[in-house]
DNA sequence: CTGTCTCTATACTGAACGGTACAGAAAGAT
DNA sequence: ATCTTTCTGTACCGTTCAGTATAGAGACAG
């Protein structure tokens, strides 16, 4: 029908930029973890109320997953480059690569928020754990295609387990993560990754 | 001087076993993290009160530590097995495999505590989780020295960076010991070693 | 028995938690 | 100007947190 004209806010207009509130909500999670995280965490490094926060998010668990969306979008963007390389060794260089930039950053809190999560979410909000679970196991999956086809193009050995190979891919990535959170130095994660890769298997 | 004569025990008698609460409560703080466990948690799962728990063990955080002795003395023994193995090789298979065991447990939580608790302590509590940190580093140090010697003795190439290769040995157990916690099976976790094991470096 | 000592159990403390009711402020519509 | 709508700030809700005061129960010494 007719278009809702959304240039017609009525009442009066938000005071903050919800794009720049989600992002310094995202940097809290990031450091602190999901349940780490309080809500007067929240609003002292957002700026705004607490009723702002839920008129504008929702509650924690919803303004988590707001932040969740934004972390894949913009810091895990490196997992779809990775897939797309030309190689199944480029593709593990590209993740572990990015795994280290993405920990690393000198501007944003070390570490991986999903890992963070899977890791330190309790009993409570289950929910939260589970759905970056999923998420995980969707980037696995794809990982685990794009190395079946990496065999079937004789990119890989033939006789290599696709599924563990891609689990220890996965574990290297993890255990970058855990290191960068734990005062580890991007060299030192860069030498981690140099190592690694002398021993993926050539076809 | 005189020895105190330690059977005079002059009170009402204690009337829990030290032992087996102690091991309860490490069972507590295994599943759910340093700060993710509270008091009431442990007093459910110890069957003791608040006020005997204070009495015998001090504060959470004296509970803590107690528990971690008890961890490493009981459950990361096979450390120190894994160093004393006659070659680089088989050092990093025993590490690998005591891992997935500790790891998988049928009675005992998923996952390592030092993990878990290296990750989901934020920032109160930090002398706990640097005090984790710290015992980390010391068995990775320990690690390297075996490695080097592993080196000089001819059994691992003259090429390879040792510390980066502990670190990545190192990552590999931590992605385990996530995975383990994050709905990984032992098969699951036994082919990642496998694979990862034939990837090993050989003189 | 009476003391004395140490355990246990109830019930509490102040602080922090996630979440919200309510009143006032500010913008567009009329 | 007035009305309606939505945002903002204060002040609060009940609950849970780690930790403790206090009183009673129980075991030994004399």
């Amino acid at each position: 029908m007719n278009k809702p004209e959304n240039l017609a806010p009525r009442g009066r207009p938000r005071e903050f930029c919800m794009e720049r509130t989600l992002a310094a909500a995202l940097r809290v999670f990031w450091s602190k973890g999901y349940e780490g995280t309080s809500l007067t965490d929240l609003t002292k490094a957002m700026g705004i109320t607490r009723p702002s926060l839920y008129a504008a998010f929702g509650n924690k668990e919803s303004l988590f997953r707001k932040a969740l969306d934004l972390y894949e979008r913009e810091k895990l963007e490196y997992v779809g480059r990775a897939l797309a390389e030309p190689t199944a060794r480029r593709v593990a260089e590209a993740l572990l690569r990015g795994a280290v930039d993405n920990a690393c950053s000198n501007e944003e809190p070390h570490g991986c928020l999903g890992v963070i999560t899977s890791v330190a979410c309790g009993a409570e909000s289950q929910s939260i754990r589970d759905e970056v679970l999923e998420r995980g196991k969707v980037a696995k999956r794809a990982l685990i295609e794009r190395f079946e086809r990496a065999r079937a193009e004789g990119d890989l050995p033939a006789h290599v387990d696709i599924e563990a190979l891609t689990n220890l891919l996965y574990a290297v990535v993890q255990g970058i993560c855990i290191q960068a959170g734990s005062g580890a130095t991007r060299e030192d994660l860069e030498k981690v990754v140099d190592t690694g890769l002398l021993m993926w298997p050539s076809a």
